[in-house]
DNA sequence: CTGTTAGCGCGTTCAA
DNA sequence: TTGAACGCGCTAACAG
């Protein structure tokens, strides 16, 4: 256990104060420029490194910013975590990550654990149980940016997917394929993206004129499952949908499986339509069409506000409790065709 | 900006002093079961919540850990981000997430990053180039644990799938399927698995009495587009093995693409195995037969092998710096088939 | 069993 | 421009 270089040592050696020590590292031009410079080569010599612990205790800030998502496993999560690790990270701060499994219980505990952190930020996808202790950072000072997911029960800064538009876009590009008969596997409607895919798709069809048929609707957990037992569900029936739009990114695996199992061809015999881009959508063979949600520009949006919140001088916590909404893509690629005429 | 309940606050209101307040808080029984229970009342009452900084700056721990991989997007990779964090969790310890992206000079400063924040120990998959970095936090008392990849310039504990045997072991399936030409698709010659994955097939060739083709192998960067140029060039060939196996996981994506592009089913004209169980695999149709590295056990080992290490009376550091081996399991699905007699 | 005292390492007053 | 002194909130000596 060697002991660490302190910012005592590094005064000793250079034979000035602690204070003097301090400020010249610091930088702010508060020393000569000659002891700056001769403090600053006597630092690294020694191999001195502050210790951010007593730092943190006098400044009050870690550079720890909490981010909390409800697994790795989804596509957007994960894209979400390595993009605001990277984004963070370029601006000295460290992600702290937690993992709730949507279960507000465990996100209550994460949430007092990063609070006894002192994070000076945090990035969550809320279940939307915990808005009340979510609100107390906020208040205390600590910017908070959801993703993702809204709270309702609480104003604070969003970020989200734009999903009406999104599954909006969808059913209206395999409308004007000619498809009127559209299977829609959609997420739990407890969810925000659950409901507001299903509005998309609802007003969609709408303004093509074509009458809503909540038969032709499978919603579910967002697991693979789902999408099997919609397909199923859907595929059995005497007037087979002409395509199918899996809205819930989770079951597309499920689907693709339903529909292989009955030897159905994608794009001859249905099309198919999923949601959120991955890489296996693009390598897949046909390549599957997409509703892509921008999970990256969401994150990117996410990290920017929140590293906004965080430099100095940012505006009030209420001020800025902002919606914003990142844009659907439609990305078309072989699994969506006309229907034959 | 609500100031906090500080300790002293807490003390003032039970009238105790403070150190009183913070032995019958710790609960070590160095106070009386009155006073124990009347100060845990009066702390929960003004929500007092010990301030991590103050107390790590004494006690020299943070209960932070730092996690360090090259990505999210490599299965195993996610796996243990899941486990290591959960494991950590429910030991009271926090995992602070860092992304390399298999670079050294990331890796560099993610160390030194990790090592001002204090952490109380290590998990990471090494690049490789930074052994000495790592040996330097080990012999300073914090606990570094590599898994995935070894550093093969440090003496550090260390969890490793049986990559030499799971290779082994895939092979040895295909070859009493009768194959006898098993094109090879693998990682990089500059990494652990790599290596160790195509001397397990070269082993089971051996024993197998069937001699070594190094055309029918096919080296490359952790990405689908291996898969596809390997899958390619081994179609391509006039003697087009009668088997596949994928031991880059990252390339199966690729590999199933040059498969379909070529119209070649599986398992009717080829057989395909894969490396590293994934969700996809199993729902694939045909579902995929692989060999499962056991990316969740190495996870749990690592956390188990670390959570000891940092446990009061551990033992020095050199005599732990043991290596463990994952076991790896062939997992039988529809994708492999006897060849045609 | 409890109170007093003394730091942990740093930033930041206040004087010089 | 520099130094001395103080305190952030907590734990751990040492007394009593």
């Amino acid at each position: 256990m060697q002991t660490q270089v302190t910012l005592r040592d590094v005064a000793r050696a250079a034979k000035v104060s602690v204070s003097t020590a301090s400020r010249a590292l610091a930088g702010g031009g508060l020393t000569s420029k000659s002891t700056e410079a001769r403090l600053q080569r006597i630092a690294t010599e020694l191999g001195y490194r502050p210790n951010t612990l007593a730092r943190g205790l006098k400044t009050r800030t870690t550079r720890l910013v909490g981010l909390v998502v409800h697994n790795l496993t989804n596509a957007s999560f994960r894209v979400l975590a390595e993009v605001v690790q990277r984004r963070l990270r370029a601006e000295g701060y460290q992600a702290l990550l937690c993992i709730t499994a949507d279960d507000p219980e465990q996100e209550a505990v994460t949430i007092e654990t990063l609070t006894d952190q002192r994070v000076d930020g945090l990035i969550i996808c809320p279940t939307g149980r915990n808005g009340a202790l979510l609100a107390v950072l906020e208040a205390n000072g600590t910017p908070v940016t959801c993703v993702v997911r809204r709270d309702e029960t609480v104003e604070l800064e969003t970020v989200l997917a734009a999903d009406p538009e999104g599954a909006f876009a969808g059913t209206r590009h395999l409308l004007e394929l000619g498809h009127r008969r559209i299977g829609l596997i959609v997420g739990r409607q407890e969810t925000t993206s659950g409901r507001e895919r299903l509005s998309g798709y609802r007003r969609a069809l709408e303004e093509a004129g074509i009458p809503f048929d909540a038969s032709l609707v499978h919603a579910g957990r967002y697991e693979p499952e789902t999408g099997l037992a919609g397909c199923r569900q859907l595929l059995d029936r005497d007037d087979r949908p002409s395509a199918l739009f899996a809205a819930n990114h989770e079951s597309s695996l499920g689907v693709l499986r339903g529909l292989a199992e009955r030897n159905i061809v994608v794009p001859d015999d249905i099309s198919l339509l999923c949601y959120e881009d991955v890489p296996g959508f693009a390598w897949q063979r046909p390549a599957i069409s997409v509703v892509d949600s921008g999970a990256n520009a969401m994150a990117e949006l996410a990290a920017d506000r929140l590293l906004q919140r965080l430099r100095p001088g940012a505006a009030p916590p209420a001020a800025t409790a902002r919606e914003y909404r990142i844009g659907a893509r439609l990305i078309q690629r072989q699994s969506c065709r006309p229907v034959a005429p």
